[in-house]
DNA sequence: ATGTCC
């Protein structure tokens, strides 16, 4: 701790070294968020970055209410990684780029019974969006063949059972319109001044909130196994890990509402950390020190990190801006192949300049920043091997 | 972020 610990305001911190660049847009967002009613503590992330209205790479705890804007459209996106049965040394790159033609369309009618068992057992009842079931969808949505390129602790690999012999493929998506229409349904009510604990309102959207959270974990469940099949593979989820949610938690002896807009947990196990497509992932386990809870230094890291982590590199430009910034210097086909040796699968123009390597901060520094702050340990680095992003959309 | 905006 220390150094990479930034005090904002009383109730805001930042886990950020002084020259990790974050812009003031979203420090300033940070801050007003942190004037909301009931608002308890604000945590940002090195990752942080300006959203609408509020910003990314962020946790925020309140007591006695909810606010549902801050969580987003996208309820319960987040990472999964699995191993696949694929091996890395027989990774033909020109061949895997060619096996995803069909993989954006609905699922057919082969993933019909599987969809419907998952859902019952998921306790997931609503219909209508089962359409979007297997897509991975926009923005920075993606799902990514990485292979594990430097091992730092041997035993919490054993532990999750990875092997760098096999290719591992990391999904990040949501609960695509499902997600979308629940937070547009909650604006048109109350707009974006949040629900009270107790209301029937809050009941109401916690229950929407919680099945849209079981649904985005199916969807990445079923755009795995669907790129799986895609190569003739099988393979095995070795975690699952939502960074848009709220939850009820108990923060330093105070019960509430934790807010993560793009923020890991930390109290969930391992966790990926992905960097942009142009760079290293990183496999982490999150660290809890190992003094009693009444220790005040324990006590200061818990209220200035949130249970929470980084959820990527964080965006270094605005989406929108990345065309006009790297137009003149790369020509589409140039982005299509990155400084690691990886393909990058993206038909849609205006997505491929968006999620650009350049477009990112270096990831490594975004994990020093958690390292220093004795938030995380680096159990391994992921390089990536094939980005997928969407075939068509130009 | 969004079966994405005409």
């Amino acid at each position: 701790m220390g150094k990479s610990v930034q005090k904002i305001t009383d109730k805001v911190s930042l886990i950020a070294s002084a020259d990790t660049w974050i812009e003031g847009l979203a420090i300033q967002q940070l801050i007003k968020t942190s004037e909301l009613n009931g608002m308890q503590r604000v945590a940002g992330m090195p990752d942080l970055h300006p959203g609408r209205g509020y910003p990314i790479g962020a946790a925020f705890f309140t007591t006695n209410k909810i606010y549902p804007a801050l969580v987003g459209n996208d309820i319960g996106c987040g990472m999964a990684l699995w191993q696949t049965t694929a091996k890395v040394a027989k990774v033909n790159l020109d061949k895997l780029a060619k096996k995803f033609t069909h993989i954006e369309l609905p699922l057919d009618e082969s993933w019909f019974s599987i969809i419907e068992s998952s859902k019952a057992a998921k306790n997931i009842t609503i219909k209508g969006y089962d359409s979007a079931l297997g897509t991975i969808g926009g923005g920075n949505h993606f799902a990514e063949f990485q292979a594990i390129d430097e091992i730092y602790n041997q035993s919490a690999l054993d532990e999750l059972g990875l092997s760098r012999k096999h290719l591992q493929l990391l999904v990040h998506s949501g609960s695509r319109g499902l997600g979308q229409s629940i937070l547009v349904e909650h604006i048109a009510g109350h707009n974006h001044n949040g629900l009270c604990e107790g209301d029937a309102d809050f009941k109401d959207y916690m229950s929407k909130h919680d099945e849209a959270v079981r649904f985005a974990e199916l969807n990445r469940e079923l755009i795995a196994k669907r790129f799986l099949e895609a190569i003739r593979a099988s393979g095995e989820r070795s975690l699952d890990i939502n960074h848009n949610l709220v939850s009820a938690k108990n923060i330093n002896g105070c019960d509430g509402w934790l807010h993560r807009k793009g923020a890991t947990p930390s109290d969930k196990g391992y966790v990926v950390i992905p960097g942009s497509r142009g760079d290293y992932s990183y496999l982490v386990k999150p660290v809890f020190t190992a003094l009693s809870d009444n220790d005040l230094a324990v006590q200061e890291s818990i209220n200035s990190s949130l249970f929470s982590l980084a959820h990527g590199a964080g965006r270094k430009w605005q989406r929108g801006e990345c065309h006009g910034r790297l137009g003149h210097k790369y020509k589409r086909e140039d982005l299509y192949r990155t400084a690691l040796g990886s393909r990058v699968i993206c038909g849609n123009k205006e997505l491929l300049y968006d999620e650009a390597p350049q477009a990112y901060k270096k990831c490594e520094t975004v994990i020093s920043d958690m390292v220093d702050a004795g938030l995380i340990e680096v159990v391994a680095k992921l390089r990536p091997v094939l980005t997928f992003k969407t075939n068509g959309g130009c």
